[in-house]
DNA sequence: GGTCTTGTTGCACC
DNA sequence: AGGTGCAACAAGAC
């Protein structure tokens, strides 16, 4: 689940519940996805006043205290911040739970893949962000263009590259070319200023609408909403619709609107 | 059983 | 060199 729109959900759930809150404990409860020693994880996040997030691609960084440390949190495919009552019982997926005076903040993850890090300064914060391309959300046209042609590939997996432009995953990527009418093998060094021009601004929109719900909406008039159906049709045009694998991941298309 | 999965990493291969 | 494909990670759905 969690792509850019998702990780500005949590960004908000984090802004809205723990911003200003201070750490009166942290339990870890499956030391797997913490990065290094969980009880170094722990200790240095404890009594720590959390401070405004920020988020960069899929990545949601919380200052504490001045700045560092730094929590950096990763969602992977089913990772998710959840807020709640400090005596709520644990959920079974609740991996790490952040307790403060008004409640708890729940790192919430299915699967085990990335998680959790904390990071003391610049430095070991630029160990993990620093080879991410400029987020999605705020990338302009040009920058857009100029990073995705650098070399000859097909758009679906640069769109996908987290160090060309960071933000935008599986989901994401599908819905965005379907609205710009382009197919998902189209070599990037192919496309025209007219098409960039539309590409960029397909992009601001679907990250926009996206990120408002703080998920990809499922909704008829997307693409994203047929992605599951067995019989799934275009949305504009009813075509029937295609699947493939591109860039090693599922692709969902419409043959008519985005010939290759 | 087998296959699939919205993310990332590391590796082999070209 | 850099794009591409794949397995691995873990747990669940079908």
């Amino acid at each position: 689940m969690p792509e850019l729109p998702d990780v500005e959900g949590f960004r908000r759930v984090v802004a809205d519940h723990a911003a200003g809150a201070t750490t009166r404990r942290v339990r870890v409860r499956d030391a797997g996805v913490v990065h290094g020693s969980a009880d170094a994880f722990a200790r240095e996040l404890t009594g720590r006043t959390f401070g405004r997030p920020d988020r960069h691609g899929k990545w949601l960084v919380v200052p504490t205290g001045g700045r560092f440390p730094e929590l950096l949190a990763h969602f992977g495919m089913t990772g998710a911040f959840v807020w709640g009552g400090t005596d709520e019982p644990d959920h079974r997926h609740d991996r790490v739970v952040f307790e403060f005076d008004g409640g708890a903040l729940r790192y919430r993850d299915m699967r085990k893949l990335t998680g959790l890090r904390w990071a003391r300064d610049e430095s070991e914060a630029d160990d993990v962000l620093g080879d991410l391309g400029p987020d999605a959300a705020a990338i302009d046209r040009d920058d857009l263009r100029a990073r995705l042609t650098r070399s000859r590939r097909q758009l679906k997996p640069a769109l996908m590259d987290q160090t060309a432009l960071a933000g935008l995953g599986n989901l994401c990527v599908d819905e965005i070319l379907w609205r710009s009418r382009l197919p998902p093998d189209a070599a990037t060094t192919e496309l025209r200023a007219p098409e960039w021009t539309n590409l960029h601004r397909r992009l601001g929109a679907v990250l926009r609408q996206s990120s408002r719900v703080g998920r990809v909406p499922d909704r008829p008039s997307w693409l994203t909403g047929h992605r599951d159906e067995h019989d799934g049709r275009c949305p504009r045009c009813s075509t029937a619709l295609r699947r493939g694998r591109f860039g090693g991941r599922a692709t969902v298309w419409c043959p008519h609107c985005q010939p290759g």
